[in-house]
DNA sequence: AAATTGTCTATTGTCGACAGTAGACAATAT
DNA sequence: ATATTGTCTACTGTCGACAATAGACAATTT
């Protein structure tokens, strides 16, 4: 399926990605003309972009001011990832009663692969991954608008990942604690699933909330 | 405090009455320049609510052929429900310990409101008390993250429920279940408020979906 | 008749320009 | 020196016009 990709939808994939890279920083101004003159564009391209990336959540919008670029408090960094364990904890809840040998044994397998990734220092590739075995869980589920939820909230928490992640987990851990949420749906219990999943992003939001204030201050 | 309100804004709050008062009905194209000569307005304005109203998932958007207003399934209507009660259920059991006698009592009296205002069909007024009702709930959750998304699904439900209010409860049926919810609330029993409040939700999608997938043979 | 192609039209996508305003800074008054 | 007021500037808000295109419909071909 093609799908001609309008100057908005490039502006936003620029701009993430500026994000992304840090030549935009939190809390910086991001200025229509400037872009506008930079990408060759008009400035309406531009602001149906920033519209988009505040509805993402990436982009922080004052009325007759201008559009910043998120500076997420350390409060708020637990509260995407304790929302993000809400949501993906129930929907795995849900759908744990699909998972045969053979998903399982999928699931288990990327846990090792997400470790040899994390020792070869492939971040890029281990956020790809992570994003693959999530998806992989909510594979068969159907609830779009949770789903869309959680779409952006992964987007938002890639911004933090990307940036702390050799702070986080030893490569051992990671795959550790992946393997914890394979064992969860394994066990088909509901309740434990939801508590492990729950769990497992509370913990990063917390680690890496830390790591926020600590750096803060 | 005042808020300026720029034309977007009053275009949005414009759109959003139509579509519930039934001017504009589901899968009618909103056309930019005929609501534009409509309001007196450019499109500008009128573009950029139409975003805004996208991201509230009002209005349906295929890139280059027009904004349409959101036709939802039985499917989407339960999981608008569904996902409502996930997030406003954990939201309930984090702060339950914050309530006392007097806001309980609060909360009591809120649900005999409810079926006065049922029983004289007051339903404008009856959906208001709604939102109070649950703004009373979350009043000390600081997680904004998550309350974006239920306000946003809280808008999205109101479109169904002023449509179909009094084909699903008994002006008594509102009360008691919504006292079910302070009950719950009141044995700071974490789990169980997680549940009923769920439950709440999840029924109500049910009974909705079903109205809306007879009127659709 | 059915399928293909061409044309037209209504609607969205983008443009450059101007209007209005928030915030900074200078000028003035106390 | 501090507080107030006035001015300026850079930015967002809005405008009207033009470009591009999806979908409908007509013309053409088989």
């Amino acid at each position: 399926m093609i799908q001609k990709a309008t100057y908005k939808d490039q502006v936003v994939e620029f701009i993430y990605k500026e994000i992304l890279k840090g030549n935009l920083k939190p809390k910086e101004q991001i200025k229509e003309s400037n872009l506008s003159e930079t990408l060759g564009v008009s400035r309406a391209p531009i602001r149906e972009a920033l519209r988009e990336l505040i509805s993402m959540g990436l982009v922080e919008y004052v009325p007759r001011v201008g559009n910043f670029v998120i500076d997420l408090t350390p409060k708020d960094i637990l509260n995407t990832y304790t929302t993000r364990g809400v949501l993906e904890g129930y929907a795995a809840s849900c759908v744990s009663k699909l998972f045969g040998k053979n998903e399982l044994e999928k699931l288990y397998g990327m846990c090792e692969k997400m470790r040899h990734l994390a020792e070869g220092g492939e971040n890029v590739k281990l956020i790809d991954l992570g994003d693959e075995f999530h998806n992989a869980i909510f594979a068969g589920y159907d609830n779009t608008q949770l789903v869309k939820f959680t779409d952006t909230l992964s987007i938002k928490s890639h911004l933090m990942f990307s940036k702390y992640w050799p702070k986080l987990y030893l490569p051992n851990q990671i795959e550790q604690r992946h393997k914890k949420i394979v064992d969860a749906i394994e066990s088909k219990d509901r309740q434990k699933i939801e508590k492990t999943i729950r769990n497992h992003y509370i913990e990063t939001g917390e680690k890496i909330a830390k790591l926020k204030e600590e750096e803060g201050v």
